[in-house]
DNA sequence: GACTTATGGAGAG
DNA sequence: TCTCCCTAAGTCG
């Protein structure tokens, strides 16, 4: 789950929801418990992503910054029940009547598991499990932590011409070049597959070797994936006439990709069984005849 | 209980 | 390229 489009709906998530509001920060873990205490009792502002990051501003100054890593997640919870946003472990909740503590924090349940971090406010609580980093910065120490990142499509100020830069230059393989944060963020392992078997693009072609139409193309491609990403919650590429069912909604799985997760099924458009092969310490997927270079 | 697996990434060499 | 770190669920013995 946690690649770039879940990283945005989780922007979009607390800035509705927990936006302007007073904050009650902990860490039942333990592990975050210092920089709970410097958030804690702030208001937050807003949330903003890019690529896999996620930045929470509060009135103080501070930020916090999350990456969920591969297992991370967060927890919502309110007078609606519990979601999950990020690698979903466990199952939602049901409508429940809210308690409030003598300073109208709502008195979240019992910590499941290890919580990192909890935010509470008046009228809901959010748990962060298993990120690979929580931490609270500087405004300028978001900002470099930012500029260390290359073009998110999912941002209105991305500049296709940075990754692009990169990417004419390289010797590294396109597949890999994709899964770098520092050439274009918020691309992981599903999205570079799926965008390069739509593309027809050979993963292994260095970077170099990619025309200027091709990466245009493959930039205005991401740019909808993730789009749709953030829209449905689900990373869908599948075309309808791909699909068994056109009709159906294809989601959770197993209709929604075309090679990611189908090795040795057949390709979707040719019939040539998806393989699988490891590139950049992930494994790498791909049709061999339609993605001939 | 040990081991595997997952949509990620930092740091060492 | 390798090692390690985050967490939880499922499998196996």
């Amino acid at each position: 789950m946690p690649e770039g489009h879940t990283l945005h709906r989780l922007a979009a998530h607390f800035t509705k929801h927990f936006g302007g509001s007073r904050v009650r920060v902990t860490s039942p873990q333990g592990r975050f418990a210092d920089g709970a205490r410097r958030i804690d009792g702030r208001t937050l502002a807003e949330a903003e992503a890019h690529g896999k990051q996620l930045f929470l501003a509060f009135d103080s100054g501070d930020r916090l910054r999350v990456h969920l890593g591969l297992y991370g997640a967060w927890t919502f919870g309110d007078a609606d029940g519990e979601r999950h946003l990020g690698a979903p472990r466990v199952p939602g909740g049901e409508k429940r009547d809210l308690m409030r503590d003598p300073d109208g924090f709502v008195l979240a349940p019992a910590p499941v598991g290890t919580v990192r971090a909890r935010i509470v406010t008046a009228s809901g609580w959010a748990d962060l499990r298993g990120p690979s980093a929580c931490e609270v910065i500087t405004e300028e120490e978001k900002e470099a932590a930012r500029a260390r990142l290359g073009p998110d499509p999912l941002r209105p100020d991305a500049d296709p011409e940075r990754a692009w830069r990169t990417i004419s230059r390289s010797r590294t393989t396109i597949a890999a070049l994709l899964m770098r944060q520092d050439v274009i963020a918020g691309i992981g392992n599903i999205y570079r597959a799926e965008s390069l078997f739509r593309a027809g693009i050979d993963p292994y072609r260095p970077g170099r070797e990619i025309t200027r139409a091709e990466w245009d193309a493959l930039w205005a491609d991401l740019t909808a994936l993730l789009q749709d990403g953030v829209r449905d919650g689900y990373i869908i590429t599948t075309r309808p006439e791909h699909r068994p069912d056109p009709a159906a909604l294809p989601v959770p799985r197993p209709d929604t990709l075309y090679v990611c997760y189908r090795t040795g099924e057949p390709c979707r458009i040719c019939g040539t069984a998806v393989v699988q092969a490891e590139l950049a310490a992930r494994t790498l997927y791909r049709c061999p005849a339609c993605q001939a270079r």
